[in-house]
DNA sequence: GTCTATAGCAAGATAGAC
DNA sequence: GTCTATCTTGCTATAGAC
């Protein structure tokens, strides 16, 4: 009862296993894949029993957790210097979203794997779920920066939803990305590409007056569905 | 060589055990989930051998497709009527995606593994797989008939595109509608006829020479998306 | 061509001893 | 925390009945 809620008090040898096993798992879904590596052979190779990869992770899947804090991490280092330097929308944008393909694409094939966890709402991994809430809110916080360090002018009423829409987009883009099979995911590229300098115009456009009603529509919209999450709608 | 391509000549009795067996699947799944529903299971409940099963369905996978098979009939006879009356857009496309929510009820359990399925790209089941093109074009032909049957005008760029447009639409709110706890989806419903007004009004815009530059933008990226298929970009 | 029975493999997961 | 042994289940293979 001593642990503070969510966390886990962890010892340096029980980290060391952990990571061990983590690092080892990782390495092997890149060789082979996520389906070819078998939890005896991530086993095998970190110099564990199968039942002590399991005593720190209750599935192969939970693995893949690993994936996603990786990714998240050297995404965010990755943006750092654009963040910094450029000012206007689309090119922070763009800086953002080729920043993710370059980090992930050596995990394309195993990818996959990655989107299946996503789109199953019962997995903890689920970027939907509650529990990957944090690595959610990240990839939010990082949209917003590039929002809110942007010369761009946005219509008041879309501004405080946009960060929420562009990790949207960029799910969108993911789940793009994940089925390109062109070379050098070339497609995910020209897609991010030509989408970004339409939602920086789609977000100039929202002044106007007469896209006005459609703009406030799309943000009721949003805070309605958002906000009947508990009470009975 | 007396078949045609893509049929299987079928006795009444290898139909009778099929049927059963898909049907008996799609039960348990429905009573138990996918997971928890074994091969050995669903054998011994239809009367049949593990063998006879996996004679007719060569994994427990193409047993999902029974479950597409079943959706997709009845959503087109859910859709018949609405279809046949109604002439305005809004209320048409409306229908259609209301009718894919009442059909798919039952299932919102079962749904889940469907989309698990369908987001990975190397399942056979997955709707953007060529396997399944099919099911994906007679989908697509439906949007085409909401749009046909209706009196709405959209502009003549975007008219031949709409149909996949409304498609990708719709599977976004499938997306949505698996990840949706409240009861009797209402959130789903809800985005629904929120999104549909919207949809229609966007649609009536794209004619306005302001948004021309937006609508060809988008017309011409889905192009060149689906022209680099196979040459080199 | 349709079906049973059964044996067996591979791999995810668990139990219980230490 | 860690291991070994075992279980479960998707799937395959084979041999044979009708």
């Amino acid at each position: 009862m001593a642990e503070s809620p969510g966390t886990v008090v962890r010892t340096p040898k029980s980290e060391a296993t952990r990571t061990l096993i983590v690092e080892t798992a990782l390495r092997l879904f890149q060789e082979n894949g996520y389906a070819k590596t078998t939890m005896r052979a991530i086993a095998k190779e970190a110099g564990v029993s199968v039942g002590n990869a399991y005593y720190y992770f209750s599935s192969k899947e939970q693995l893949v957790q690993g994936f996603y804090d990786r990714i998240a991490e050297l995404h965010e280092r990755a943006c750092e210097h654009a963040l910094a330097t450029e000012r206007e929308f689309a090119p922070r944008l763009r800086a953002v979203m080729h920043g993710w393909l370059d980090v992930a694409a050596p995990f394309h094939e195993f990818g996959k794997q990655f989107f299946v966890n996503a789109a199953d709402p019962d997995s903890p991994l689920s970027p939907f779920s509650t529990d990957s809430s944090p690595a959610r809110e990240a990839q939010i916080a990082l949209h917003r920066r590039v929002l809110d360090g942007s010369t761009v002018k946005v219509d008041t009423e879309l501004r405080p939803e946009l960060p929420e829409l562009l990790w949207l987009y960029e799910m969108g883009v993911v789940l793009f990305w994940v089925h390109d099979r062109s070379p050098d995911c070339r497609k995910t590229r020209l897609l991010i590409d030509r989408t970004v300098p339409l939602i920086d115009r789609v977000i100039g456009l929202s002044r106007l007056r007469l896209l006005r009603p459609v703009t406030r529509d799309i943000v009721r919209l949003i805070g309605d569905l958002v906000r009947s999450d508990d009470p009975s709608a």
